[in-house]
DNA sequence: CGGGCCACCTGGCGGC
DNA sequence: TGCCGCCAGGTGGCCC
């Protein structure tokens, strides 16, 4: 599921039930991810308050009121649900409040990670450390990402799936933003002027925007903290519409792939 | 170092 | 109906 906004999505989701809570229990289904679970993760957690969430790119953190801060990614398929109605093979983490609320963590293809930091010096895990500005901030600006991308040769769609260039673009919402902007996915990515890279920038904030508006993007079976479907699937542009009619141009959405990546974009509208 | 390729997993879908 | 190959919202290690 996660970009940006279904991220953002899943944490305003939980947050409600894990605010103010303290953890009774946390059940561990399986011994890792893509990675090991920490050693000890249910110990650490066990009886203690949460104080905080917060997202950073596609990471979610949940603060704790004992400076430690736990850190979950959803990779491809992981998704979070409060009060889950039915089980799966693949719930493989049960956090239990002390209201008795249960969060679910599910993620078929076991690409996502749980880790921890200590609060306020989550830079300097590697994650972090090197991971570019939040696009909803004013830290993202038309200078700042021309002077990023002077020396890349790269193609922007490539340039905007670096999460050191900008955090939380996935391979939907760089398709749908450079649509937007009529900027071609092969452009090299050192060739935007300043009118194009500001423009790409307000086009990323539009989207991103009003796909969180939307509950994010319910691809496969994904779905919200509450079990029901985002919808901003419905206002894809190009993304997974190959052979579809641009409704700008009229002309074709074609795919390519690019760092073995898909891109669907409009030749005709993309230049 | 930048960039391409592949691995990590499971499941759904289309084609034969 | 089955089986098989391909594809999927991400990341990071390895190699040139």
């Amino acid at each position: 599921m996660p970009e940006l906004p279904e991220v953002e999505t899943a944490k305003n989701g939980i947050t409600p039930s894990l605010i103010g809570r303290i953890l009774q229990s946390i059940t561990i289904n399986r011994p890792n991810l893509r990675i090991p679970f920490p050693t000890d993760m249910a110990e650490r957690l066990t009886g203690q308050k949460c104080i905080n969430l917060r997202r950073r790119g596609k990471y979610i953190w949940i603060d704790f009121a004992n400076n430690l801060t736990l850190v979950i990614h959803l990779g491809m398929s992981g998704s979070l649900t409060v009060d889950k109605t039915s089980q799966s093979p693949h719930d493989h983490v049960i956090f239990t409040t002390d209201h008795g609320t249960k969060i679910t963590y599910n993620d078929p293809r076991r690409f996502g990670m749980m880790f921890f930091v200590e609060t306020h010096k989550e830079h300097e895990h590697k994650a972090f450390a090197n991971m570019g500005p939040e696009p909803l901030s004013n830290d993202l600006n038309a200078s700042y990402l021309i002077q990023k991308l002077t020396d890349k040769k790269s193609p922007i769609k490539t340039a905007l799936l670096d999460q050191s260039v900008i955090a939380g673009i996935g391979n939907i919402y760089a398709c749908e933003a450079l649509y937007r902007a009529n900027i071609s996915p092969l452009r090299p990515s050192n060739s935007l002027n300043e009118d194009e890279a500001g423009a790409l920038i307000a086009d990323i904030r539009d989207i991103l925007n009003e796909a969180v508006t939307s509950g994010g993007s319910s691809l496969r079976d994904h779905r919200q903290a509450d079990g029901t479907l985002g919808y901003f699937q419905h206002h894809f542009d190009v993304y997974d519409r190959e052979g579809e009619t641009c409704k700008i141009t009229g002309g074709q959405i074609i795919r390519i792939t690019q760092s073995g990546r898909s891109t669907f974009y409009c030749p005709e509208k993309q230049m």
